[in-house]
DNA sequence: ATGCATGAGTT
DNA sequence: ACTCATGCATA
């Protein structure tokens, strides 16, 4: 999945290339290039649809993916493909990813009828990882704090922490998320 | 469907 | 230490 990343890097750079929208700047949008917004929006709608209709599961298509032998994409999880139906990835993670689910839409209901092949199995070992849970006075604490300052210096962070009695790298990886929560295609106002 | 977390690549 | 893409665990 080495290589979506590199994609969705990649187009970010070219996005941010010209920060002068002078005159036809040539930034050489092909036709495979659709980074509109609206194109996007009803693809991830159509594909959800087109699932639905072809009884397949979001895990389902995930896993399928790595049977679509596309190079450098292998598998990805029920959450992203959740995600790209409700557009809530970045706009660029949606522009990289697009392409693969459409192929994958296409193989699948070209074999409509065909075994759905095998869904990957990888023994992964068994290392359960939890999941810390914020309680709700402390998240709206930290909303707070955001609205105010989204990204605090290391030692607020620490004084927040310490103020909601959380764990100090809790708090930073929230504010983290809680940055990258913005900049959701379906949120963002870039977009 | 979404919250908290990880890891690779940047800055 | 951050951003970004991504996912396990869970509501």
């Amino acid at each position: 999945m080495s290589a979506i990343n590199h994609m969705a890097h990649h187009s970010q750079s070219m996005n941010m290339a010209h920060p002068h929208g002078l005159a036809s700047h040539a930034v050489i949008s092909g036709p495979e290039t659709e980074t509109d917004p609206r194109e996007l929006e009803s693809f991830a709608e159509r594909f959800k649809q087109r699932r639905i209709k072809l009884g397949v599961t979001q895990a389902d298509v995930g896993s399928a993916l790595a049977n679509l032998k596309i190079p450098g994409v292998g598998c990805l999880s029920q959450s992203t493909i959740c995600r790209f139906e409700s557009l809530t990835l970045s706009h660029n993670n949606m522009v990289a990813l697009k392409p693969i689910l459409e192929a994958w839409l296409e193989e699948a209901e070209r074999a409509q009828r065909e075994k759905m092949t095998k869904p990957e199995i990888y023994t992964g070992g068994d290392k359960k990882r939890k999941r810390t849970s914020i309680a709700a006075p402390e998240k709206r604490s930290l909303e707070a704090y955001f609205a105010v300052q989204p990204r605090p210096s290391s030692e607020k962070i620490a004084a927040i922490a310490e103020k909601l009695d959380l764990k100090k790298n809790v708090v930073r990886v929230w504010f983290c998320n809680q940055r990258q929560k913005q900049k959701r295609m379906k949120f963002s106002a870039t977009y």
